[in-house]
DNA sequence: CAGTATCCAAAAGGATACTG
DNA sequence: CAGTATCCTTTTGGATACTG
């Protein structure tokens, strides 16, 4: 998929905005990762292992994703060997009470996880 | 993608039971199918051209989906020509509310919007 | 009308080897 | 260590023709 065909009104518009949102959010490993950087700045090696299974690759994608839309922050140490860490942004935590209650409406309802566990 | 790794911790686990929703929120004409029925049922040709652009194939494939969820209800009328309605449930509804914290988060926060006009 | 069937393109995800 | 490069599979989306 490209663009999302967002033009018709209003409040289409508006469900777009938050479409976004959706967009990096539901990409296979970004709640995991942001799971993964809960407590503090994580290395990629860190999060490599805490997220079991993703390659290189993926990991790479996914944080940049996150970095792209302002949702993470990247720091380069200057040592040898070379360190990266990893941090959420305040934006991101902010978004942690409308996830919560989206959780919350999931878990309530019932909608059956084709995923978890 | 297929299955979503979730089998770390409770944390993890419900991360991944909102995951899902995402899943299904987060594809590409599913959001503008759910504002397109908001007002009350509609038909297989109404959701068609009201979501311009979107194929048959696809549009089936949305709609199956979300019937998959229990976000809406399919019911087919005995009648010539056939006429099918889609109409969402309360379950959908009552996600409203969550949704509309993360657009308005989205929106404070001036997440820029690669879609939205 | 309300789809299904077919074929195709693009995106996302993934395994693995290699590098500054 | 923290990635990049390469190659491949799966998923998603799409155009179009056809059918009960």
């Amino acid at each position: 998929m490209k663009k999302s065909p967002c033009k018709r009104n209003d409040a289409y518009a508006a469900m777009c905005t938050c479409r976004d949102m959706l967009d990096v959010l539901a990409q296979r490993w970004t709640a995991l990762a942001i799971g993964a950087m809960e407590e503090g700045p994580q290395r990629f090696g860190q999060l490599r292992s805490r997220l079991e299974g993703i390659s290189p690759k993926v990991l790479t994608q996914t944080l940049r994703r996150l970095e792209d839309k302002g949702l993470v922050i990247r720091t380069v140490y200057a040592e040898v060997p070379a360190r990266v860490e990893y941090e959420l942004t305040p934006l991101v935590r902010s978004a942690a009470e409308p996830l919560s209650a989206l959780r919350t409406w999931a878990e309530m309802n019932s909608v059956r996880p084709s995923t978890s566990v």
